[in-house]
DNA sequence: TAGCAGGAAAATC
DNA sequence: GATTTTCCTGCT
């Protein structure tokens, strides 16, 4: 179906797009081409309205308008964030980048194959799996395939996973995929739970076992800020620790200051992480974690 | 708490 | 063409 939803609100397609939370998109002449909720979707932004065209009728004006959360006032939020001149900036640059209500499985299961990897990498392993588990769809007489679900997930080899280029990641994507198929992770649950309440699910341990296996803290952020509308997450990433780095020296503790100044071990311990996230926090407030999404942009354009 | 392995592909030299 | 890096976590 085709459809227009008009903008009357600051949005830029390109950079939220661009800027690391899907991997399910490709530009497409003009517009762009996705893969969402198992159907294809076509947009383009035109001036002030996104034309669309999808292969289904769940993908419609209000599908679109809550995916992109073209509901929210993007002023109010970048105005309580712009706490300093590095920001401020990074606003300015990226204007119109807008965090994305994705789906939370889909997120989860993207972002465990996300370690110890480049983003074309990770567009290329979910590709695969969907590929491969996923259940096709028709799109202007092309066939593409859903992100599959955690049951079928849950039951396949890892040996087939890591067939499919996984490596280390295959045995994680099986495990998380196995703890939601049988609930002892449930995300459904999570929108109404609170940031610190969630993410210690996510991070849940049993009798010294993992509930989900292969997500720290940095994943679980990922998956708490870009599909459980837990703004205040800031996934700290090798890219955001340079920029805290060399930006924000003054939030780091000192012997943590003093290491990242002499560019070793950008790897941050759970402690650490945790010291530095909380400090971040308090310092951009309840929407932390769109203030790291603008930072990751500005991070990755200093390095070329 | 620190150090290292993990697998493969992209980026860089 | 070899080496380093890559949106990191788990284990010792």
């Amino acid at each position: 179906m085709e459809f227009t939803v008009p903008l009357d609100t600051p949005f830029s397609l390109e950079y939220t797009l661009e800027s690391g939370q899907l991997f399910r998109w490709e530009r497409m002449g003009e517009g762009w081409f996705g893969i969402v909720s198992g159907a294809g979707i076509k947009v383009r932004q035109e001036g002030d309205a996104l034309r669309c065209s999808s292969g289904s009728d769940l993908l419609d004006n209000n599908f679109v308008t809550n995916y992109f959360r073209l509901d929210e006032d993007l002023d109010h939020i970048l105005a309580s964030m712009a706490k300093d001149d590095v920001i401020t900036k990074a606003i300015e640059k990226f204007y119109g980048l807008r965090l994305v209500r994705q789906d939370p499985w889909e997120c989860l299961g993207s972002f465990v194959l996300a370690t110890n990897a480049n983003i074309p990498r990770i567009k290329k392993m979910v590709s695969s799996v969907c590929t491969r588990y996923g259940e096709s769809t028709q799109f202007e007489g092309d066939t593409y395939h859903a992100f599959p679900s955690p049951e079928v997930l849950s039951r396949a080899s890892v040996s087939d996973l890591r067939a499919l280029g996984l490596g280390y990641r295959a045995p994680f994507l099986k495990h998380v995929a196995k703890s939601v198929a049988e609930g002892k992770v449930d995300l459904t649950s999570m929108p109404t739970l609170s940031y610190e309440k969630s993410q210690e699910i996510l991070l849940t341990e049993l009798f010294g076992e993992k509930l989900l296996l292969g997500v720290g803290p940095k994943v679980a952020d990922c998956v708490l800020l870009y599909s459980l509308g837990k703004d205040e997450a800031f996934p700290i990433d090798v890219w955001i620790t340079r920029m805290i780095a060399k930006s924000y020296p003054n939030l780091l503790p000192k012997p943590l200051r003093r290491r990242l100044a002499a560019n070793a071990k950008l790897r941050l311990s759970i402690g650490e992480y945790r010291r530095v996230s909380n400090s971040i926090r308090s310092h951009f407030g309840v929407y932390a974690g769109y203030a790291q999404q603008y930072l990751y942009m500005a991070s990755r354009e200093e390095a070329g």
